[in-house]
DNA sequence: CTCATTGGTAAGTGAGTACTAACGGTAAGT
DNA sequence: ACTTACCGTTAGTACTCACTTACCAATGAG
């Protein structure tokens, strides 16, 4: 669904934003990823399915192996939440300043 | 500090997101952005301090009350980890597009 | 067919955390 | 001085979630 929500949960983990770092390369089946990272290859698994739900991967079945590669949705979805805050938050911001400043020409 | 790591888990909670909607419109005393959450007010203090850890709010002192307001430095730190990822994930997208046309043409 | 490889799933456990209730501390009003 | 309003902090609780250990399904090699 790629919903804001969803990514945010997601991209709080530390393991997820390693595996995240680690398909930044390009693909890569299951158990690679699992290599090097602190956890065991279950886990992994596990977090590849909170990436895939809020849209952050997708895979493809080649054999007996599934190769996940990052999907540009999720981080989209994220990126236009962010940006949407950012604009109005400064100018919000820009607007406090300008009504602080005029309070001192009384 | 304003690190991605604090920025990640203070926008992961739904409550804090409402707190810094709220403060989309300008600052705010603690009082009235509890009132119309659904928690306590000792919640958002709370919450308040942990937007602050991420640089998320800053707050100053009027009498009695402490009026928040967003400070752009936790989101900015958000957006140069987001823009960093985003880059290089489409790099190596386009280069993995590249690379599964060039298979086709032996 | 047999066996090894790859990976998703279920159950159980431990740590982190969001919440409320109670308290303390400070500033303004009477 | 007394009271009221506003806010942060602490202690305790309930819940979420990341992790491991087992287990099972599917594909490929011999």
């Amino acid at each position: 669904m790629a919903n804001a929500e969803r990514v945010f949960a997601a991209l709080n983990d530390p393991t997820r934003r390693a595996v995240l770092e680690r398909l930044r390369d390009g693909p890569r089946p299951v158990g690679e990823i699992a290599r090097g990272l602190p956890v065991t290859r279950p886990a992994v698994s596990q977090h590849l399915k909170v990436l895939k739900e809020a849209g952050l991967v997708d895979d493809r079945s080649e054999g007996t192996r599934r190769i996940y590669h990052i999907d540009p949705k999720g981080l989209g979805a994220m990126r236009a939440w962010l940006d949407q805050f950012w604009n109005s938050a400064l100018t919000a911001f820009a607007a406090e300043v300008e009504r602080s400043s005029k309070k001192e020409d009384k």
